[in-house]
DNA sequence: AAAATATATAAGTAAATGATTATATATAAG
DNA sequence: CTTATATATAATCATTTACTTATATATTTT
């Protein structure tokens, strides 16, 4: 792996929010919507975020109808992988448990 | 290992002039004046860099008179040891070859 | 002791970053 | 079609960062 992906995902990863994130998606699929909640911060800098991981090649979306839902990409670079295990896993945050959609959950 | 623990080295190593640094490290101990050849940067930037690292317990230091060798800690957490495992190592740079001192090298 | 050398610290500056508010886009619901 | 909702983008701003030059400190050499 060239130092300028490396410094690109280390980059993505060196944020304590968007460790965060990661943290959150380590259980699996998450909306936006669940990430201000989490971060206390506005949605458009949760956007932000995401994107900056997203552009790493860290994180994937997928639209279901409004909403978009981010989750790990399968396959992260080795640098990642090993980034990714030091992380705890952060719950409550995910679709399933107190999405926007709570009481239409449409994860299947 | 704690977020915060995570997010200092993660910080620390988000650089491409410090990853250089690192990857310069891995052959061994290096003086301070071979990283400004190396990097292309004033003395007192390397310096500041090199703070840094230290400042995350990545890397320590050594006076040898008035050099100062700094090389990688011997015990890095997980995570760095994830992150050094894929920098390549930069040769050319350690003290035994083109160091400020060359031809009276005090290596042992 | 004075001069030279290696490094660190301080002060200042330009660029990058992470937030905000305002607005745009896209889908869903009435 | 209008309104509401979820997200993204744009514009702006404050903070942080990475550099520079100037200076301080410590060691070695003369």
């Amino acid at each position: 792996m060239e130092n300028t992906l490396i410094e690109k995902q280390l980059k993505a990863a060196a944020d304590l929010n968007r460790i965060k994130l990661l943290a959150c998606m380590k259980n699996g699929e998450v909306c936006v919507c669940d990430f201000v909640d989490v971060l206390g911060i506005s949605q458009p800098a949760v956007s932000q975020h995401l994107r900056k991981l997203k552009e790493a090649g860290i994180i994937t979306e997928r639209k279901v109808g409004t909403w978009k839902h981010y989750r790990l990409v399968e396959d992260q670079t080795p640098l990642m992988k090993g980034i990714l295990e030091q992380i705890q896993p952060l719950n409550g945050c995910n679709c399933g448990t107190n999405c926007c959609h709570v009481g239409g959950n449409d994860n299947e």
